[in-house]
DNA sequence: CCTTAGTGTAACGCAAAGGGTTACAGAGCG
DNA sequence: CGCTCTGTAACCCTTTGCGTTACACTAAGG
């Protein structure tokens, strides 16, 4: 049981390929052929990772989209963790 | 690499616990608190597994929620891989 | 000091997706 | 024939991803 909070994706983004290949978010951007504001909005943290943008990161950084869902799917699963408890959910036993 | 289109959770949902158990969508649905539509949209391939959903999925049944998420990844990124080639991304190196 | 590049972000608009309710049609059964 | 379960369409709401435009701030350079 992971009981961290997760970073979210665009932070690992930032930290393990904009930062050490010298890329500017703008840049970054127009090669990923999304706008500034959505990549400024993954990299800090107001935005998730969709199908299409971890596709779009496998081929511009050769990394596997797996990888990048995987990471978003860690952060949502975290956050949805924190509200079970709210949830009037009924355990389910053989009928 | 997967070439074979996975199923949707949806019917990984029905065929490993409600079928099973002898549970009918109706009683499962008010189980885990959603309207029976909506699970009815999941078990047929018409939704996906939400995170709030996996970890409902997780509290009625006892399993894991990631392992239901994850098998929504698979889904989503095979489709997401399908229009890879209508991406406009430019690869890209150390500046 | 002024200009320019990079960045974060607010304001709009658009489309997709999850979820709820209501309602109707079809299937199976006592 | 009634009753239950099921799939699904119609409608409405909310969230979220994404685009464009525009504005303010910062850092670097002439």
């Amino acid at each position: 049981m992971k009981t961290h909070n997760p970073p979210h994706p665009g932070e690992v983004l930032k930290k393990l390929c904009l930062d050490p290949m010298g890329l500017s978010v703008t840049e970054t951007a127009q090669s990923l052929g999304v706008s500034r504001k959505t990549l400024s909005g993954i990299i800090n943290g107001r935005a998730g990772i969709s199908p299409e943008m971890a596709v779009r990161l496998s081929l511009a950084f050769g990394t596997s989209a797996e990888s990048w869902l995987s990471h978003q799917l860690q952060y949502d699963l975290w956050h949805a963790e924190k509200g079970r408890k709210r949830l009037r959910v009924t355990r389910l036993t053989a009928a």
